[in-house]
DNA sequence: AATCCGCCTAACCTTTCGGTCAATGGCAAC
DNA sequence: GTTGCCATTGACCGAAAGGTTAGGCGGATT
């Protein structure tokens, strides 16, 4: 859970003067990008934005596309999620856990990956690097799960019978469909530990604690 | 399950110029507007595919986004599913088939889904009214979802016990997530008839066809 | 025959786009 | 002090954007 921060700029460190307009550029450029678009941004914007001269931007970069990257890729810095596997959990908390980090990382990253979402929906040409790291990002967060889900059917906690890639297909599936509709509905209409209870006993059966009296997993309105 | 199709033109009914004309506008521009969004997309482009003048478009529609919202209501049209609720069905059955018919209504239209689903996430001021119309069919459809688990829960069909509401919006997290996976991954990578028959057997427990008698859904190790 | 009107176009207008360029001020090296 | 490089700028460019205008053509009305 280590890498979910967006690096510092270290201010002690000795920048240049150029290091620091660059940087201001990329912030601007950030912001309006993930907001607008890439084609609904114009460089004149991202100039006065960053309050530099559009000539500048085109000194540090020599195209608008090669800015666009450059700020694909510092929004992607957050994304690699360090999945630390806690040995000390069992596999079904380890595999609940994935879940909701997966579900809090959207929640906290929330416009930065309806940014990325509307991009590969819909720009193929211009985010195929994109596609690609997400891609990969993604296929590793499944091969996870498949593997803690065959780990868990061999040990005989998990009941369901189901091949571990269906099961963490569906997994994932639902995951994404709880961000999409994080994305259109808002916080208050997603119940993230509902639905990773849900999963939960989807996978294994009742709840975790269920002889005790706890709070998991009660349906909500 | 009527409804699926397109309007066609009615080549037979005795069009006028202008309709005709007004016609091969919206389908260039439905055309231009689905692969290449709306900003992307010049009036010029869509005349030059229109084969017709720059000026005709803007006699048929005051601006470029007049244009739009006719091309988004005309992408809209075979949106209204025909749910006709055959009531020789029971409750299970009628689930999976709407399960199913989301889901090959997906695969049919993915274009104009992906367009939609783009449009929406990136645009927002330009299509609220799209939002709307597409949340309203949505939340149609969780409406018809919740009432049929209910119903199947009064019945006893359906073993779990979760409320029908956080059931079916888990269900329908699940068949987005579907459908984002199917809109990245292509056809070959999601599996729908495996998908249907994993939630089937959530909300039921076994398969149809296994055995008349299913007692408890969730099994014990 | 003259007129009117619906449909359509070529040419034009204004603004903004991505991008270039010559010219600057600061600053370190010689 | 001059040279030379780095960082930066305002002015500028051709192209293309969305949109307008004046007018042509053809068929119905008078």
């Amino acid at each position: 859970m280590g890498a979910l921060q967006v690096k510092q700029l270290g201010t002690s460190e000795p920048r240049t003067q150029s290091q620091d307009s660059r940087d201001e550029i990329l912030k601007a450029a950030m912001q309006l990008f993930a907001n607008r678009g890439f084609h609904e941004t114009s460089m004149s914007e991202v100039a006065r934005e960053a309050r530099v001269s559009k000539a500048l931007i085109f000194w540090h970069f020599k195209t608008k596309e090669e800015l666009f990257v450059a700020v694909l890729n510092r929004l992607l810095e957050p994304y690699f999620i360090d999945f630390a596997e806690e040995a000390a959990m069992d596999e079904r908390a380890q595999i609940e856990k994935l879940a909701e980090s997966y579900l809090s990382f959207v929640r906290d990253n929330a416009s930065s990956v309806r940014f990325f979402l509307a991009q590969m929906l819909h720009d193929e040409r211009l985010s195929e690097s994109l596609n690609d790291q997400v891609l990969k990002l993604y296929s590793g967060y499944r091969a996870m799960l498949v593997e803690l889900i065959a780990r868990a059917q061999q040990k005989g906690i998990c009941t369901r019978r189901t091949a571990p890639e269906s099961a963490a297909a569906f997994l994932l599936s639902a995951l994404n469909g709880l961000l999409i509709e994080y994305l259109f509905m808002g916080e208050n209409a997603v119940d993230p530990e509902g639905a990773v209870a849900m999963v939960g006993e989807w996978l294994f059966g009742a709840p975790p604690g269920s002889s005790s009296t706890e709070g998991g997993g009660a349906p909500a309105a």
